[in-house]
DNA sequence: ATTGACCCTCCAGTAACTGGAAGCCTCATA
DNA sequence: TATGAGGCTTCCAGTTACTGGAGGGTCAAT
């Protein structure tokens, strides 16, 4: 199989799947004409990997857990492991994103947003203290 | 003033104050050895800098943000509307976020994590589908 | 004269792709 | 059989916002 085909089937675009054999997550052989040759369990690996990516894994999570993935002898533990590091990444980024959006709402909120130049937001990020 | 004592002052880092510089944020002078040389002005300019990177602005806002920030003739609305794409594209992130976070939770939770290979986490990123 | 703390520039690396150029390969149609 | 569209190849560069490090001047004090 082609990569086209395989892209379409995975999810995964051609660009992406270059990149991700230059990586070293995916080996396709190649075909007496240079063309890249993938089969169905490139296309799975693809797809995991498309998965993994869509919930937010690393790249570097995405090796261990296709290698767990591949691994008869895995023990859950260790996936668990990955996922549970990864959700607390993940929630911390959420508690600043959260404490930004809280200060960046309040702010816009006492904008008045009209032709005046006063404006709250500049004067929240103007360094006034030093002056005081 | 040194690059040092605007560090110190401004809360941004010397390396970054350097890169600031280079994509043209700021204009220090320079002294005759050949030193950075700054004034009040630029403690305060970064200083700015800082706090609107903090609350997430790319540097393209702030580029932006400075100059309206350096205009007596700004228009508040000018500033409102950089800070509620900016709020919206955080409230984008979150809200993403926030799914990658309810289905990771749920994962881990139903994996018993121990030394069995049975995973739940890796049956899900698993394209089973398509052997169906 | 020699530390030690600054400062300088330039190069490379980070994360994970994505776009584009230049150039084969293949298949269907005229 | 020629041709044109579309698919494949490699390689290079750009994206974001820095950060680390090498190699080398400068300055103030001892």
């Amino acid at each position: 199989m082609n990569i086209g085909d395989v892209a379409r089937q995975s999810g995964v675009p051609p660009k992406t799947i270059r990149y991700y054999e230059d990586i070293g997550l995916i080996r396709p052989n190649r075909s007496e004409n240079g063309y890249r040759a993938f089969t169905e369990s490139h296309i799975h690996k693809l797809a995991f990997l498309g998965r993994a990516r869509a919930l937010g894994f690393t790249i570097e999570d995405c090796r261990t857990l296709l290698s767990l993935y591949e691994d008869e002898n895995r023990e859950s533990m260790q996936v668990k492991a990955v996922a549970e590091d990864h959700l607390r990444q993940i929630e911390e980024k959420i508690a600043k994103l959260q404490s930004m959006r809280a200060t960046l709402a309040e702010l816009v909120e006492k904008c008045a947003g009209d032709h005046r130049p006063d404006c709250p937001i500049i004067e929240d990020l103007s360094p006034e203290r030093l002056a005081k």
